[in-house]
DNA sequence: CCGCCGCCCTGCTTGC
DNA sequence: TGCAAGCAGGGCGGCG
């Protein structure tokens, strides 16, 4: 599931690897996964269109576009965005495919269909329902105790909102909570102001320990190159139940916490 | 504004 | 061993 460190990791590989180049045209073979604005065609709205820069928004990439266009692309799940050589055979599910004037393409491909590549006009404001960035300095600890403050919601329900923090999903969540020694299913109103910045602090660091490790392939995620990332290895919950906790060596167990697998420590997670 | 639910899909796991 | 059923999950629209 590419969450924040791995769109992050894919938005720089394609930063390198397709900034200056010219769409020449784009390949539709799933339309639903293109999707542009009422009365604009995708594909004649994208040829011969220029990258300016690519970067990251939450769990989007987003492409610039010279005419002031965007193009942003969720992978939910199983997406994946990779740049291929000039003559590389289809990858699996490459659904939608941008190619360039010097040959080499952008493959956008997704086994479950769930991921989506958005044409943006200029200026249309296409983020309004997304929170802060958490690796941005608004995110302060104190706005973090705001944000927390008189909801009821279990803190890792609340992690996972976007429209609070752009970015987390399931497995950092997992993460940050363990860090902080914090039970998932705690209402976010009854944490303590010390183990809030615990959070924060857990949180964040977590995301720049993954960013620097190219994120973490545990189903699909691979970068912008297909290489997998490097974070599984150092997960210390996430997808591990039975096995023991690194810091009070009792088992890590899954339960199911707002419809998602949560996995954590009954010992050492209060 | 808030929170919950169902839906979208298909690879993988489970159970017989 | 083989097959069918059920699960998993991020974002979004609908609903109360």
């Amino acid at each position: 599931m590419p969450e924040l460190p791995e769109v992050e990791t894919i938005a720089r590989g394609l930063a390198r690897a397709i900034t200056g180049k010219t769409i020449e045209r784009a390949s539709v073979r799933l339309a639903k996964m293109a999707v542009a604005p009422a009365r604009v065609n995708f594909k004649r709205a994208v040829r011969g269109e220029r990258v300016i820069s690519v970067g990251r928004r939450g769990k989007y990439a987003v492409i610039e576009l010279g005419s002031g266009r965007r193009l942003v692309v969720s992978l939910r799940m199983t997406g994946r965005l990779i740049v291929l050589e000039r003559g590389q055979a289809a990858i699996p599910y490459e659904h939608v495919s941008l190619h360039f004037t010097d040959g080499t393409r952008l493959a956008f491909a997704d086994s479950r269909q769930f991921g989506r590549m958005r044409l943006v006009e200029r200026g249309e404001p296409w983020d309004a329902n997304l929170g802060i960035e958490p690796l941005s300095g608004d995110f302060t600890p104190e706005r973090f105790i705001g944000m927390l403050s008189g909801r009821t919601t279990p803190i890792k329900a609340l992690l996972l909102d976007q429209r609070r923090i752009a970015g987390v999903g399931n497995i950092y969540a997992c993460e940050a909570l363990w860090g902080a020694r914090i039970r998932p299913s705690t209402p976010a109103k009854a944490l303590t102001k010390p183990a809030i910045r615990r959070l924060h602090n857990a949180l964040v660091e977590v995301l720049q320990r993954s960013i620097a490790m190219r994120g973490t392939s545990v189903d699909d995620y691979v970068d912008a190159q297909g290489l997998q990332g490097g974070f599984q290895n150092a997960l210390s919950v996430y997808g591990r139940a039975g096995s023991r906790c690194e810091r009070c060596g009792r088992a890590i167990v899954r339960t199911v916490l707002a419809a998602r697998g949560t996995w954590w420590c009954r010992t050492c997670q209060r």
